[in-house]
Formats: C-alpha cells, structure tokens, sequence
DNA sequence: TTGACATGCAACCAAATGGTTGCATATTAA
DNA sequence: TTAATATGCAACCATTTGGTTGCATGTCAA
C-alpha cells in the first residue's frame, strides 16, 4: 500500500468522486456508480482499478455483479502521516511566513 | 485555491519531497531547492511553479534570489473539509466491510 | 436453454505530464 | 564594467493518462 498510489489515486476528480459516492452509499455496484458519472463503463472500470491498486476501494463479487467499498484506512494514514505533520506546524509556518513579508515590504 | 490543484499537485512525489525539504528548511531558493533533486534546474521550477499555483508555495523575491516558503493552509482544508468525513466514520465503514465480507464468505 | 444483463479485456487515440536543451535576463561582486 | 550567479522562458520530446470502441465471458431469469 504505497503512499504514492494512493496520492496519484486521489488526484483525479472523477475519482474523488466515485469516492463520494461510495462514502454516500456503500457498496454500490459498477453499473450503479456508471449513473452517476458522464462516461462510458470501460472508464469508470479503469478508475475503480485505480482506486483498487490504492487500496481505497474493496470488492466483494456476488454472482454476475461486484460490491464497492470504501476503504479509509489509506486516506486516514495520509492524514496522520504525511498531512499531520504540516497541519502541527501551520501556525508557526505562518507567522513565520507573515514575519518574512513584513521584513520585504516597508 | 481549487482542492483539485491541491490534490493534482501533491499526486507527484518529487513534490511531496520539494514540500518536505521546505518543511525541514523554510525559505530556500531554488538553486538550493535543487541541490536535494537529481534532475535539471528547469525542471524544478515546473514542479515549484504547480506548487504555486496550488497556494502550497509562497514565493519572496530577495535581489536576485527567490525563496520558497510553504504554505500549508491548503493541506490543512484538504484534511479538514475532504479527509475529515473519512476519518470520521473510519470505523463504521470498516466494520460494515467485515459484515459483508463475513456474509459472503461462509 | 436462451436471451438479457453485469462485468472483463484489449486495442487504440488525444491530451496532459514530466523531463530535457538552449538561450535570455537580471543582479551581485570583484 | 565585467564576469559569475540566479532565475525566467520557450521549444521540444517520451511517456503516462483518461477516455473511447469493440468484443468476450460469465450469470441470472424466463
């Protein structure tokens, strides 16, 4: 579960998206989340793919259809790893920032 | 500030690392942005420019030089209005996973 | 069993992305 | 003033990306 994957993962909106759409209702179907988006099947497959190989999205088959769901354990590792540590310094990086334009502009 | 750019920005890895090196080192100019990246001088400024335009960097022209600050409000709306809802109900989507994979599953 | 439905797979294509090289401009320091 | 330094800009290129169309496979229901 590559940090990485996951950020390419959540760079596409229409990703985001189906992510939103899972996080409303889970475990939709391919054809189900299809309706909700302008393009073909084969497209959303690939996204889905995407979000798979990121580990963001779990699939369940049952019979001729596969359930979709959310999985946000990776976006809550981003969160904690790699998000937290600029969110614990934002106010020092701020004044820090706001310090520095001071000096430049008289 | 689009969370598209946002999230399109930090989809690159060698833009995470320019971020961490401003984290660890605020202000630097870009000859020093390069020093910590094996890649041509021009090619840096792109990934800096797409930082800048995601409101991540802030730059401070200083004579010649151009320091780079980082901005981590972004990050932190990012967090806060899209990673926010997952995390929130992390745990109920992970114990509705275990129902259906243990329903499917005999 | 057969037709309809849900998904899978592959080839193809345009556009975006990430990188390069080459040259121009602006500022500092000797 | 002149040479070195720091950055800016543009053209170009290979690869990736996001989408399409066409067809194949598997499953349910009549």
């Amino acid at each position: 579960m590559s940090m990485d994957a996951v950020f390419r993962a959540l760079a596409d909106p229409t990703r985001r998206q189906l992510l939103d759409s899972l996080y409303a209702r889970n475990g939709q179907t391919l054809n189900a989340l299809c309706e909700r988006v302008d393009m073909t099947r084969q497209a959303v497959t690939k996204h889905l793919a995407i979000l798979e190989e990121a580990n963001l999205v779990t699939t369940v088959r049952n019979g001729r259809e596969k359930e979709h769901y959310l999985n946000p354990v990776p976006i809550n590792e981003i969160a904690e790893r790699w998000i937290g540590k600029f969110e614990r310094h934002r106010l020092d990086a701020l004044s820090d920032l706001k310090k520095r334009l001071e000096r430049e502009e008289p």
